[in-house]
DNA sequence: GCATATAACTTAATCGGTTTAGTAAATCGA
DNA sequence: TCGATTTACTAAACCGATTAAGTTATATGC
């Protein structure tokens, strides 16, 4: 049996409520004498109070639900609940998982039991970004979305990737090699993370005046025996480009692959930028790939410290893009004479 | 403020113990006419007990802490968190989650953290295969090992890959294909897993009688750089294999940039093999590579039901080999006349 | 007709803490 | 010297449930 503050307090010939002033720092009218002897007890005995006791008259958990759709969909996706675990535990914060599969039924009753639990807060996050509207149970405590965006932006603080400014960075980086003929493979499904690297792929052509033909864009499913697929479509046109912006590394993958069958060499004959920064695919192909990161991890972390100053100092709901940075490997040159 | 059993107890007329025994189904000695004025009280109020007041009285939280090292390292691995969840879901459970950041003062601090919050049980994972010897302070509660082997194997239930099995699966499908030069390029380090990876390679070349030349084993890091070094050693030296079982598929994907660079074409002249199959990997290399599959979601399912067997029904200590099945894509194929 | 059993509840203890209000003794001020 | 503070504690309420032990009215047995 675990010991209890009244065996702290028998030990040391008080009463709990001593021990409790005593052990929780609010002793400025408790003698030093009395203040030794309790924490002797304490220590003899190896107290560790009970949180629930605490919490359910504290009203206070310092719990943090974590909502997903799921855990495990975008391999580096763990580092979102990574981030946010280390920035709580920190604060001497839990994190209590839940998974909505994707299912509104599954994400009521998973929240439900989440605030059975009186969590304090809760992040709301997802595997990619898209736009998100949060159950209305979750209206009673502070929320935070994390990697996605919520349908009312003014009503929940919220944290995602600087798409455009990543998308950007890559896209400048091919124009700055020297290629006029920049090629974009977007996500077919046209989720919001593709939609705004679209815009800033044709912003910087625009900016830049690059060729705009319409073939230089083309859709594939996010894997790379579609991205080879849509390779094969650019790279045999009439107008094939020098360089590729692709939607993800699993399609720039594909890439490689149509690449090496069409007997090209990147990247002396092809240029090809990724993105997520998968590294176990980035690294797997060769030469390594240049690719935009998905900040996860530091998402992970803005989300749960927004989360804390909402709680602590009733601050504010803010949003945030938080930058992707480019990562540079081996799959950017300057354009070959084809 | 939320609605307490007081609320519903007082809507219906009756004492909180009768709301509670209605709402428990402990209502043999209710009347009918109670019991849906008991019932109805709860479902227009929307009451939900608080699970807090309800675990401090029981004795029981219906929480389950997941101590790993760390989330995020190996990508799939979360797919361990995923199925514990989603068991811990199907049976009212919930997942507290912990890091330990391999360092055992972290790892103190948080197993504490954690049993302060009365948690039931625990599972101590490790996101990659090797021995651990769980903090004493988990004595306290029934324990599971996941994915790796307590130092005292007997003191604990635990589940980890069938490496011997799914090694053996490889290497067989190798020589199966006719191969008889078959290498393999182990993890340099040497942690359990390619101590058994490598014990069941050498024990298939012995069975079928196949080369056993030394120069067939060579040791790389874990990264795809490495594997191509070692890949470039085996094949420039002067018995090169026609197939190579790698430790994991990032040293497999080293071994096709090496095998590119060297003019080799696989599997017309190099049969590979890796082991996670680390999709993103493996898809992202063509031919696609024929790899053997870490069960990191039933390993998780695994562990999750024996914490709750343990629980519920006071079930005895378990110890499981999850099988590693070997995925076929087109990496192999009969050895060439090179 | 009276003790006894049964039905249908309620009272109060309990889980393990925190915190407000209160008390007794020591100290202070005038 | 006596009321007013101050010091150093403790008693008891409270958080929101569960549950063992009563309580009351009605039904049953003989």
């Amino acid at each position: 049996m675990r010991v209890r503050l009244q065996d702290v307090a028998d030990r040391a010939e008080v009463s709990t409520a001593t021990a409790s002033l005593v052990l929780n720092g609010k002793d400025d009218s408790i003698s030093g004498e009395t203040r030794t002897r309790v924490r002797a007890a304490a220590r003899d005995l190896g107290y560790r109070p009970n949180v629930l006791a605490r919490s359910l008259r504290s009203q206070r958990t310092r719990a943090i639900g974590f909502i997903s759709d799921e855990v495990a969909t975008t391999p580096y996706a763990g580092a979102m609940i990574q981030g946010a675990q280390s920035v709580a535990d920190e604060h001497g914060y839990v994190l209590l998982l839940a998974n909505t599969d994707y299912h509104p039924n599954v994400e009521q009753r998973t929240v439900e039991a989440l605030l059975d639990r009186q969590i304090d807060a809760a992040i709301y996050a997802t595997m990619y970004h898209r736009i998100v509207e949060p159950p209305t149970a979750l209206g009673a405590i502070p929320t935070v979305i994390l990697d996605s965006r919520p349908k009312d932006e003014a009503a929940f603080s919220w944290v995602a990737p600087d798409e455009i400014g990543g998308a950007t960075a890559a896209v400048e980086h091919l124009a700055k090699a020297g290629h006029r003929r920049i090629a974009m493979i977007n996500d077919q499904v046209g989720p919001p993370a593709a939609v705004e690297r679209e815009i800033a792929w044709r912003t910087v052509l625009e900016a830049r005046d690059l060729d705009r033909h319409p073939d230089l864009l083309t859709y594939a499913a996010t894997d790379s025996a579609s991205g080879a697929q849509a390779a094969t479509r650019l790279l045999e046109g009439e107008n094939p480009p020098s360089a590729v912006f692709c939607f993800n590394d699993r399609i720039a993958a594909g890439v490689y692959i149509a690449a090496t069958r069409l007997g090209l060499t990147i990247p002396r004959d092809l240029s090809v930028v990724g993105y997520d920064n998968q590294v176990l695919v980035a690294e797997a192909v060769d030469p390594g790939l240049t690719s935009v990161q998905l900040p996860h991890d530091e998402m992970g972390r803005w989300a749960m410290e927004q989360v804390l100053s909402l709680l602590d100092k009733g601050a504010g709901l803010q949003c945030k893009r938080m930058p992707c940075p480019l990562v540079e490997r081996g799959s950017v040159a300057p354009p070959g004479q084809l």
